[in-house]
DNA sequence: CAGACGATTGCCT
DNA sequence: GGCAATCGTCTGT
């Protein structure tokens, strides 16, 4: 399987945002494929958008996405989420893509199995409709934070298809009400029009 | 070094 | 619809 070139992700965060929707992402876990086909992304960009983590400056947990394009920035919020980021633009303008649902494709049942909590196992649309779901769904945690996914071994992207225009939508990012106006109304959110594994 | 809070989720009413 | 869970990171003293 071919992957995402570095030159994928060394573009507009926008534009890579919105070509990610139907890219698949691969974890490898065991020797195990798991995978899904993402539907939902946003875009957090430079230092002047206030909802960025790095629009506060250069400080340890943003180091990441300061770095070269293509890497994962995973971080942990609420104090038991972790959230999975791809790092675009060129190396010194922060900037990722966060990961948001995936459509599952290999690896389902293991999924589950991770998925499982207090014993109960979700519902398959609750498997990674989320950007904490999926993340917990594949097992990533902050040993991948700063992962090269263009040239490591545990996670990565292949092109595997290109939802047409007239599927795709834009709207406001969720969760930031931390940020200044214009940047919450900012229509940086991309997702599948009717796809089951949106988040909410 | 103490205090506040979060790019969320799941359980409860 | 409301809210607790739970801890790393950031801010200010």
């Amino acid at each position: 399987m071919s992957r995402l070139p570095r030159e994928f992700f060394a573009r507009d965060t926008l534009t890579v945002a919105r070509d990610l929707l139907g890219a698949r992402l691969v974890r490898i876990l065991d020797g195990q494929r798991l995978s899904g086909t993402i539907v939902e992304c946003e875009a957090y960009i430079g230092q002047a958008d206030t909802a960025c983590h790095a629009s506060r400056g250069r400080t340890s947990r943003t180091e990441v996405m300061f770095g070269p394009p293509g890497f994962a920035y995973v971080y942990f919020t609420y104090g038991m989420h972790w959230m999975l980021n791809v790092v675009t633009e060129e190396e010194g303008f922060p900037a990722a893509v966060l990961l948001r649902a995936i459509q599952p494709a290999e690896g389902i049942q293991t999924m589950r199995t991770l998925r499982q909590t207090k014993g109960n196992p979700r519902t398959d649309r609750e498997l990674t409709s989320g950007p904490a779901r999926l993340t917990q769904a594949l097992a990533i945690d902050k040993t991948l934070n700063g992962a090269d996914l263009v040239a490591g071994d545990g996670l990565w992207l292949e092109p595997e298809g290109r939802f047409p225009d007239d599927s795709v939508e834009r709207g406001p990012r969720i969760g930031i009400n931390y940020a200044a106006e214009k940047d919450q109304l900012a229509p940086w959110r991309f997702w599948v029009r009717g796809n089951p594994y949106v988040s909410r």
